[in-house]
DNA sequence: ATAACTTATTAAATCTGTTAAATAAGTTTT
DNA sequence: AAAACTTATTTAACAGATTTAATAAGTTAT
């Protein structure tokens, strides 16, 4: 109904959250710099600035070094004005970790998986021992191993207990903090993407589990989530006469069998990849540290060359993947919790 | 380099846009429709309505019913206050079309193909003479067969003379109007989502074409170039242990066939539908009318079953190319007209 | 060491959109 | 038909960000 919001009262709140975030991504920074990045006048910055650093939320560091004239005062965020958490559930566990604003991670626990047994009430009742033993946790982000559509988990195979359940809403309500809860392989390739500080880049982060494979796509920096949340599901893709990606890779063995080796599976993926290529043609091929090494890389590369031109074919790299998905939810939850307070104060 | 841009002075931009947008899209407004619809204030919308109306570019027809008080003076955009100019240059013909911001078509003409003959003199000529015969046209959007980035033919196989030319930039400073460029597919695309007033969908175009099949590609409305300006290009797409989409058409048969009717070409393209569901779950899938008719759909759709799960499969339809791609050459025009006049006034 | 130049910051004046109150133009109720 | 109510528009006071001018704090040249 509404168009886009050329809503001229908020000008306050986007030069807020410019602001928090500018001094939160780069460390520290002066106000004409603020000034030229966010096209704010300089008296702007400096009046809200002043503001801030009164209610203890930046304090100077010092003065930069002269460039020819008076020098600058450089100021910095106070790394402990507000507190992050960020959990994620997996089958066998409960992660989480309360870092602040720069990243720097404070505490670090693991708790027993609420998936399956206790569900949603045992989860609230750890997070607020969190909470209440760390009062400065001032927003949250949730990762969960399902589809998730505006906070609601929308599609949890095997854990009915938290099928359509509105996770965002009943914890927002419940802590009065603003919450994020986002989809394991999004999360993942989000914390990719913003830890390599990339820009609009297309990217696709791709596992083979033992759960049947998937993949996490990015497109000019968004999320790409599907008309009914079913995208990445690449273990559909036709690939042969009568097998597709899931066939083709056939990776039923015993635990322990992580790593791709086969000549068979090289040409599974190296299929997908031309597929990915012909399709979206990526900047960016992300497989997991413990799935591939350089050499399968390499192979890959060379196969897929036999599909489509090599000079289109994505960057391929190896990463961790549970960093990654922990980096993914650290910038959800800052993200909300900028804007939150960009709302209230 | 710079953030995004929390840019309060440009707030009038906004608002002359949104106003121009509104009424152009709707067609008619009032002062509080427009208030709402933009989140600006009714006094703030009311000076701008009444220079806009003294300057000749919207004007008042009448006043709307009575719903229990004072009656709302409705306003409309002139449509003659300035056209627009679509050109699409084609192997074998140049077409071109006027109109008014309201879509209506002034003129339409065709003139012979530039690309392999005159280049970009003659089309240089005729785009001179267009202009001259309607100096109301102030804004340009150009249709062509390659890759554009930014306005500039990247990559346009068979026509060396518009290879890395440009095109925006220097008809932008010949003409000095607005002016933008885009691929025949990615205009297609956008034709299509806009003409049904589509909001945030993700949309596949595909055309088996004969020289090789190419596909447009739009994602939560935003199209999708690729990194290397290569998506679309389905053809790549292994499909079978050893054919590829293109080699599994197999379309080099004799002018005047089109119609997908074959078994395997049937085949070859539900398997590519099965891609596109397990890698971007698009909303839409679009074929051009002259090749598939309801039977051929059909197919497609029971075929595509084999591959995926039903209730993830797009809505398919066959559309009018020719027909989508002037309109989306239209919105593109109107929408560097839009943007341009509020950079000015 | 003083003049000339750079750069950062502050102060005052201005511009632009908002809010709130007043007015205009209708409809409905009594 | 007058009073009470609705809705649209105008007017005046206000708020917030910008621009411009003035000031502060350094550096470099002579």
């Amino acid at each position: 109904m509404d168009e886009k919001l050329a809503n001229p009262k908020s000008v306050k709140k986007m030069i807020l959250r410019g602001i928090r975030r500018n001094l939160i991504e780069f460390g520290s920074t002066t106000k004409v710099e603020l000034s030229h990045k966010l096209q704010v006048s300089f008296p702007t910055i400096s009046k809200f600035l002043t503001q801030m650093e009164k209610n203890g939320e930046i304090f100077s560091i010092g003065l930069d070094e002269s460039s020819g004239g008076r020098r600058a005062k450089r100021f910095m965020y106070n790394p402990e004005y507000m507190l992050g958490l960020a959990i994620f559930l997996e089958r066998s566990e409960t992660n989480y970790t309360i870092f602040n604003c720069l990243g720097e991670i404070k505490h670090q626990g693991k708790l027993p998986s609420v998936l399956r047994d206790g569900g949603l009430p045992e989860l609230t009742t750890y997070i607020s021992k969190i909470i209440n033993a760390n009062p400065k946790i001032s927003s949250m982000a949730i990762g969960v191993p399902g589809a998730v559509e505006n906070g609601r988990i929308f599609h949890i195979p095997g854990y009915d207990q938290f099928q359509n359940i509105d996770l965002k809403g009943y914890y927002e309500e419940h802590f009065s903090i603003p919450v994020a809860v986002e989809n394991d392989m999004n999360a993942a390739i989000l914390g990719y993407y913003k830890n390599r500080n990339l820009k609009d880049q297309s990217l696709v982060y791709l596992y083979s589990g033992k759960n049947g494979p998937g993949a996490g796509i990015m497109l000019n920096g968004n999320v790409v989530r599907g008309s009914t949340f079913f995208s990445g599901e690449v273990q559909f893709v036709p690939q042969y006469n009568d097998r597709n990606f899931q066939q083709a890779l056939n990776r039923e063995h015993g635990p322990g069998k992580e790593m791709i080796s086969e000549e068979y599976e090289v040409d599974a993926i190296s299929r997908l990849v031309a597929s990915f290529v012909a399709i979206i043609n990526p900047h960016g091929f992300i497989f997991c540290k413990d799935e591939v090494d350089e050499t399968i890389i390499e192979k890959i590369k060379a196969v897929s060359q036999k599909y489509v031109p090599v000079e289109h074919l994505p960057e391929f790299e190896a990463s961790d993947w549970e960093q990654d998905y922990l980096f993914g939810l650290q910038t959800l939850c800052l993200d909300v919790m900028i804007d939150e307070i960009s709302n209230i104060s």
